[in-house]
DNA sequence: AGGCAGCGCAC
DNA sequence: GTGCGC
DNA sequence: GCCT
């Protein structure tokens, strides 16, 4: 590797190869977008591989190597340790790292060493054995910090090109001084030079934040911050001539370089211990090792998955999969057809197959789950097939849908061997729906009735949510949104879908979410999921996202100051009140509201609502008008004949809010309407409530919606999510736009789709006629579960 | 290759 | 403007 | 992740 041939009889080519390591360093984490970098912080490794840098393959047991736990990478311990697994592991990298220590620790080298370098011990005013540099003199500040010694730099930097690009002794800016989170501290960044334009950055940041930074191993240092190239032997091997102790002191903090960028935007010193910042080690974790690995115990059901691994998401190769769908062209295809990616077990449970895929479609399973007015809607739909389902502008979808779909029966068209996979499979998906519009949009067919308890799918469909879960909580928006879909079609599944080619069928399922069925079905787990769930910050993540207006964003900032536990919280982490709120009761609106209990709870609202103006009309929404047997919290929407603003209403809610919270029904207001005159927003309360006699805080939320708008309103607070989702994205299609206030056509946006005006209002006040306007059949509202 | 719904309220 | 919730 |  790198430190490859050479002799290295001094510490000028030490830190030669230093730099000739630094120079292939790149990235680009100091963009402080929050988003970004939780995301690119937060979300699991893509690959498998990739998850062997943090905790996983720390905690695999690996008998030949050393390190057996996470904490052993963290300078507080077993330096010792690991350094013997280098000798062992990587015994090229140990001759040199030995050679260098011999080298440089020879007295002569450590004279030059420090002779040349008086200004950085220098600088530190008092050379405090004793870590506890007082931030007075860390005050004197700015220059103090920089002004690298002209000796140090000489040994430092490769003469020629460094030269130039020596920095202008830009002072460093302090920020004030209660943000300087790092006054006191000494770091030592590896590699030891600015010379990196993002490392530069960093330590330009880091000295802002009140940093001492030493080019020279100095017993004042307190942090060592290491590139992410360097691996941990790497480190030691550098470390160790220059330490001349075979381990990291223990007050010295060891971490990679997300370490100071996680500080600086959190404003706080982040928990040094948590994985994201612990130094990689080299050892070699195979693919292979890392998928099995927490399913140890079963590996009679092991996989034998191909190599291929151009996909860096996960190890799953589609290819000989999407090849099987399309090849197979025979009515019996069996479960495990498919050739190659599944080692079939004889114990695996023998699926219920009803019949081969081709010859069942969704929208007849659909049917067979339905009760009457479904079927009737779903009848219409298929009717409607290869007809329009709108009488409008839908030109530029049409000839999609005929592409793919002018005649089922002659699907055997030679264009189709051009483009076997996307073909097939998209014809295989409109085909019977008849048309690319209803296809697209769970709307069109919304929920089935289909219950959990009943569903044959309902193993499937619990593990995929937990994923869509899992990647909401990692703040991934776009996978969260597509396992849940995912759900809501295997959701209306009247059959156990068990083969990848069944699930790869159904609209929503793609190659990746039809390997991961297929394999659910085999094995009844599936270990994406089952590593996903032992990433130890995830624990983490899960308990604090359970805070109401605790969201992706929060949660990663308090595991990054190293908050374990919600009394952590409670004493140490800063929270809006809100956040207090759901903090106080955690557990409270943790709790489902049985329905019975939702209909105490409106009732109460109703008889309060009644002498205040008997007019107005209130209406249970969300999963209750669902008609879910228990949901997370109770929405209100009151509405009133004759009222067109929301605003018409703002003295019922304040005189409904005062009086009930007078009763103690309400309990705390989370968030109220604001009073902007020039806008009739204003239109929400949310807040907490109580039933008498029972303890448990609840979840309530009450809108204003004008009659004009209570159509568009209820479809919205109805819901369900997806299915609302689905409708608005049908409307944009469509040139329209619902919201929850009304249906507007003549949307007219411009580019980078800014909305050009606010379209004209077609429909607000019927719900009814939203849905035919839209050309989507009625759905009652239990109907609408999509998810 | 780009989109994925759109808005009110707190901070 | 961001974060969050719906 | 899926869809267009």
């Amino acid at each position: 590797m790198i430190f490859e041939e050479e002799e290295m009889d001094d510490k000028d080519e030490y830190f030669r190869q230093l730099y000739a390591l630094n120079d292939s360093s790149d990235e680009e984490e100091d963009t402080n977008n929050a988003r970004e970098i939780l995301k690119q912080s937060s979300r699991p490794p893509s690959s498998s591989f990739s998850v062997s840098s943090h905790s996983f393959s720390a905690r695999r047991s690996q008998p030949s190597k050393t390190l057996g736990n996470i904490s052993a990478i963290h300078r507080t311990t077993s330096a010792p340790a690991s350094s013997t697994s280098v000798v062992r592991e990587t015994p090229l990298l140990t001759r040199k790292s030995s050679k260098l220590r011999y080298d440089i620790s020879t007295p002569e080298m450590n004279q030059t060493f420090s002779a040349s370098t008086p200004p950085t011990l220098s600088s530190i005013p008092a050379p405090a054995p004793q870590r506890s540099v007082s931030t007075s003199e860390l005050d004197t500040g700015p220059k103090l910090n920089m002004v690298p010694s002209a000796g140090i730099n000489a040994m430092l930097s490769k003469p020629d090109e460094r030269k130039k690009r020596k920095r202008k002794e830009t002072p460093v800016i302090l920020v004030p001084e209660r943000e300087r989170i790092f006054a006191g501290k000494t770091i030592f960044f590896i590699p030891p030079n600015d010379k990196h334009s993002v490392r530069e950055a960093r330590i330009t940041n880091a000295m802002k934040y009140g940093a001492t930074w030493t080019k020279k191993w100095t017993p004042d240092i307190t942090h060592i911050i290491v590139d992410k190239e360097y691996k941990f032997e790497q480190i030691m091997g550098m470390l160790k001539p220059l330490m001349k102790t075979d381990s990291i002191p223990q007050n010295i903090i060891l971490v990679n370089d997300k370490y100071t960028v996680d500080c600086i935007r959190d404003k706080i010193l982040v928990d040094e211990t948590q994985s994201r910042y612990i130094i990689r080690r080299d050892v070699p974790v195979t693919e292979e090792q890392e998928i099995r690995q927490p399913a140890e115990p079963r590996k009679a059901l092991r996989i034998q998955r191909r190599k291929s691994k151009k996909d860096q998401d996960t190890p799953d190769d589609h290819t000989q999969r999407s090849e099987a769908s399309t090849q197979s062209q025979h009515p019996q295809d069996q479960p495990d057809s498919s050739p190659g990616v599944w080692l079939p077990t004889t114990n695996a449970e023998p699926p219920v197959i009803v019949e081969s895929p081709r010859e069942r479609s969704p929208m007849l399973d659909v049917a067979l789950g339905e009760g009457s007015e479904l079927d009737t809607a779903i009848a219409e739909i298929m009717r409607f097939g290869d007809l329009p389902l709108d009488d409008d502008d839908d030109e530029e979808e049409r000839p999609s849908s005929s592409e793919g779909n002018t005649d089922p029966d002659h699907d055997g068209s030679s264009e189709e061997d051009l483009r076997p996979r996307r073909r097939t499979k998209k014809r295989k998906k409109f085909q019977k729906q008849g048309d690319a519009n209803s296809a697209a949009y769970v709307c069109m067919t919304g929920g089935t009735g289909i219950t959990d308890e009943t569903n044959p799918n309902r193993h499937t469909i619990q593990i995929l949510e937990k994923m869509s879960k899992y990647y909401g909580r990692m703040s991934d928006t776009w996978r969260e949104l597509s396992y849940r879909k995912a759900c809501g079609t295997l959701r209306k599944q009247g059959v156990w879908i068990c083969t990848f080619d069944q699930a790869f069928e159904l609209p929503f399922i793609g190659e990746r979410i039809a390997t991961k069925i297929e394999e659910i079905a085999i094995t009844g787990h599936l270990r994406r999921l089952d590593n996903a769930e032992l990433e130890p910050e995830d624990h983490l993540l899960k308990l604090f996202l359970g805070i109401y207006n605790v969201g992706p964003v929060e949660a990663s900032k308090f595991i990054r100051a190293g908050y374990k536990t919600l009394d952590d919280l409670r004493t140490k982490a800063r929270l809006t009140k809100c956040q207090q709120i759901g903090l106080d009761h955690y557990d409270d609106f943790a709790t489902r509201i049985p329905r019975d209990q939702m209909t105490a709870l409106g009732e109460i609202v109703k008889a309060m609502a009644k002498p205040i103006d008997p007019d107005v009309n209130p209406i249970i929404g969300g999963s209750y008008r669902r008609g879910a047997k228990d949901s997370g919290d109770i929405d209100f929407i009151f509405t009133k004949p004759g009222t067109t603003h929301a605003h018409d209403l703002h003295y019922f809610l304040s005189s409904l809010v005062s009086r009930l919270t007078s009763t103690g029904f309400l309990t705390c207001a989370l968030a109220t309407p604001s009073h902007r005159r020039d806008d009739d927003s204003g239109s929400k309360w949310h807040g907490a409530c109580v039933l008498p006699g029972n303890p448990i805080w609840r979840r309530i939320d009450f809108l204003l919606v004008p009659e004009s708008e209570i159509g568009a309103a209820l479809i919205y607070f109805t819901g369900d999510d997806i299915f609302n989702r689905s409708m608005r994205l049908l409307a944009s299609r469509k040139n329209m736009r619902l919201n929850q206030r009304g249906l507007y056509k003549d949307l007219m946006r411009g580019p980078g789709r800014l909305k050009l005006n606010e379209g004209e209002l077609v429909e607000g006040s019927d719900e009814k006629r939203i849905f035919e306007i839209l050309g989507v059949p009625w759905k009652k509202p239990e109907n609408r579960i999509c998810h």
